[in-house]
DNA sequence: ATCAGAGGTGTTTTT
DNA sequence: CACCTCTGAT
């Protein structure tokens, strides 16, 4: 049926049949990585007999997922659909679900989403007494988040006391909460199915043996516990193919380990290793430029990669006068490839930080330019998917308090803090469900109150009355009003919006039902808070993206923007060798998203913080081999620091050779805060300020010039 | 209990 | 600039 050999080269060949040993694949962009990953599960399932459900498959997306099984059913048909595919997350869920209890876990658990645990952050940080302003709660969530991911958390230790304000107060109240709630958050989903894993040999065994082939996608981008759940379940001859690309690892700072695929073959007994470097995605012009950049990085295996298209496109450089002058220049572009017969979905505006695609928006809205913001905020974010959603949950879940706030005040029904404190006082001192303290409180409320609390609880009962998922979705939005709310309380456009988007909740669940027809509530739930905006489908419109998002993703036009010292690279990467190697290979990512043609753009100046600041070029457009700016795009005349091309030890900013009126890059000094380096400067005169990175005290700051002294080397 | 307005604060990137 | 939280007025 599949002819191997003819449908693949030697290398992906080669990826696809050896199946005994552990194999890494190093695939390099646009050589073909997705295609290896499908032909290797058909090839283990009609040649090899391996049985669908006992393969598993990661990747990095749940949208990646979807993709792969889709393109895997044309190649194996329906027993696509028994294949384990999925997120690291979305995997240990399921498997959580199955033995959950095997770490203490009861049947019904809920995840809490996003925001839902920044709130409880909050909460927990407003009980300890800590002052929010000089402690964020955002900190302590992040500190928690990472350390839920570390291997210690995983054994159960609890973070450093002292290492941060009174953290393990923070970490143990906000766990004890959590349980109480019958709650476990994003992390835990990993840490706690490999604590699982390490508790119960007998579970451990159980996947370990059903799952005969494992296979990871993305493998650069994994990090220390989800490699400990490979492992785990592979040991360390197992029968585990890895995909990655070294060169494509940029979630570091996220706590990936780049070291999972340098260090692959000392992880694992009898590794054979397969290189694809021949690329079928982009012109060979953007290939170079890819190649000559990743050569600065001095932290990687080595490859180098081979255009195998014939195709010509366009790839060129612009420096415009200000953020303004980029966005129109895009927007020109992208009517001018429009009008040569580019679909919109073809094209992508790319950028460092999601909030540049403002200026984009604006104007592709101007010439109505059909557009697309990925990464925004997601379907199941959106305030008034979040409202009735949270109907939902507390009737899921009656110990969860951070919906039984929020729904039971939104609509406002007379009822607020003060009462909600006190119930939920109630229910924790006497260890009951939320909706049991409220009946048991209820004589002591007042009328007005009480009838707020029956109309409620109505509602709840009401639910309690369907057993399909949309039926209750529906009822919900039937019984709360929640349309006339929105109508009464928002302008007409955005209540249109929103009420467009409510039917979509419906719909949603429709289609849950129809996937998974023996999904409960629960699972639904569930599902809403591991959905990401990079899930949801696009259209034929034009992307709009942060680089982060656009990993797997390619289009036949790409603007790549924004290449600024401070902007990208990053601030607090510029000092910093290994940040500024994940920065570059960042960029090498955005580079290599490009088809045909590639438009690298850089603004003399933009508004930052609220005023506009001037930023250098970026280092990488010199490393990418663009020297100068093209002349018709320039109208300014001012020089910028420029720096010796290959250079290794990136850039030590040369201070000297920077012109007067920009000081970006320059090396100073500051009587109180030490050395620094200006990432650009603002203002006029004796008012002029410098943004400047101070290495040993806190970071970025700004600073009036006149303060500064300049270093000279 | 709710809302509007002031004022302070801080920005990467996301499963 | 844009967001968020706190405050004081209804």
């Amino acid at each position: 049926m599949i002819n191997y050999k003819n449908e693949l080269n030697q290398g992906q060949y080669e990826a696809v049949v050896r199946t005994e040993n552990p194999l890494l694949v190093l695939a390099g962009a646009g050589t073909g990585k997705t295609r290896v990953i499908t032909y290797r599960i058909a090839y283990l399932i009609n040649e090899i007999g391996i049985e669908p459900e006992r393969i598993l498959a990661v990747t990095f997306t749940n949208k990646a997922a979807e993709e792969m099984k889709h393109r895997l059913r044309g190649l194996v048909g329906t027993a696509a659909s028994s294949v384990w595919m999925g997120t690291f997350h979305s995997i240990s869920l399921r498997i959580l679900r199955r033995d959950g209890s095997a770490v203490g876990l009861k049947p019904g658990f809920g995840v809490i989403d996003q925001d839902d645990r920044m709130a409880l952050f909050r909460e927990v940080i407003k009980t300890l007494k800590i002052d929010h302003k000089k402690y964020p709660p955002k900190q302590y969530m992040n500190k928690i988040s990472w350390f839920k991911n570390t291997p210690q958390y995983v054994e159960r230790q609890i973070p450093d006391a002292g290492s941060f304000h009174r953290i393990d107060e923070v970490f143990r109240e906000y766990q004890k909460r959590l349980d109480e709630q019958f709650l476990i958050d994003f992390d835990d989903m990993l840490s706690l199915t490999i604590r699982m894993f390490e508790v119960s040999e007998e579970v451990r065994q159980y996947y370990s043996s059903m799952f005969e082939h494992i296979l990871v996608d993305e493998y650069q981008d994994t990090n220390a516990i989800q490699f400990m759940f490979l492992r785990l379940l592979a040991g360390r001859s197992g029968r585990i193919c890895v995909v990655g690309d070294d060169d494509q690892s940029i979630y570091g700072w996220r706590g990936a380990d780049i070291r999972n695929i340098l260090e692959f073959d000392k992880h694992f007994e009898d590794v054979e290793v397969v290189k694809l470097t021949e690329n079928y995605r982009s012109t060979a012009d953007i290939i170079a430029r890819a190649n000559t950049l990743i050569k600065n990085n001095a932290m990687r295996r080595g490859k180098e990669l081979t255009a195998h298209l014939e195709m010509e496109g366009a790839l060129e450089h612009h420096s415009l006068l200000n953020e303004t002058s980029e966005a129109d220049f895009v927007t020109k572009m992208i009517s001018k490839y429009a009008d040569e017969g580019v679909s919109y979905g073809d094209m992508a505006v790319l950028y460092r930080t999601n909030a540049q695609s403002r200026n984009f928006e604006v104007n592709l809205n101007k010439v109505g330019i059909p557009y697309k913001v990925v990464g925004g905020t997601a379907f199941y974010q959106r305030r008034e998917i979040k409202d009735l959603l949270s109907y939902l949950r507390f009737f899921d879940n009656s110990f969860d308090s951070v919906s039984f706030s929020r729904s039971l005040t939104t609509p406002s029904r007379g009822i607020g803090t003060t009462t909600i404190d006190k119930i939920r006082d109630f229910a924790s001192k006497n260890a009951v469900s939320l909706i049991e303290a409220v009946k048991q409180m209820f004589p002591s409320f007042s009328r007005n109150q009480q009838e707020g609390f029956r109309q409620y609880v109505g509602i709840m009962d009401h639910l309690a009355s369907f057993t399909k998922v949309s039926d209750m979705v529906n009822g919900v939005i039937e019984r709360t009003g929640y349309k006339d709310y929105v109508l009464a309380n928002e302008s007409e456009e955005e209540a249109k919006k929103r009420i467009e988007n409510i039917h979509e909740l419906y719909n949603a669940a429709v289609a849950f039902e129809e996937t998974s027809p023996e999904g409960t509530l629960t699972d639904f739930l569930a599902s809403t808070s591991l959905s990401t905006s990079t899930d949801e489908a696009s259209g034929d419109r034009v992307s709009l993206m942060t680089i982060h998002s656009a990993k797997g993703l390619e289009f036949d036009t790409v603007f790549l923007t924004g290449l600024e010292n401070g902007l990208f690279p990053l601030y607090g990467s510029i000092d910093e060798p290994e940040q500024l190697e994940e920065e570059r290979r960042l960029c090498y990512v955005g580079i290599t998203r490009a088809k045909r043609n590639l438009y690298v753009t850089c603004a003399e100046s933009r508004i930052m913080y609220g005023n506009r600041t001037v930023s250098a070029r970026s280092y990488f457009l010199e490393e990418m081999g663009f020297a100068k700016a093209k002349a018709s795009f320039t109208p300014s005349t001012r020089q910028f620091d420029r720096f010796q091309p290959k250079a290794r030890k990136p850039m030590q900013p040369q201070g000297k050779e920077a012109s007067s009126n920009s000081k970006a890059g320059k090396k100073v000094r500051h009587e109180k805060f030490g050395d620094g380096i200006v990432i650009s400067t603002s203002g006029e005169g004796a008012s002029e300020k410098a943004e400047v990175f101070f290495k040993n005290a806190g970071g970025l700051k700004k600073i009036v010039t006149a303060f500064l002294t300049f270093v000279d080397e």
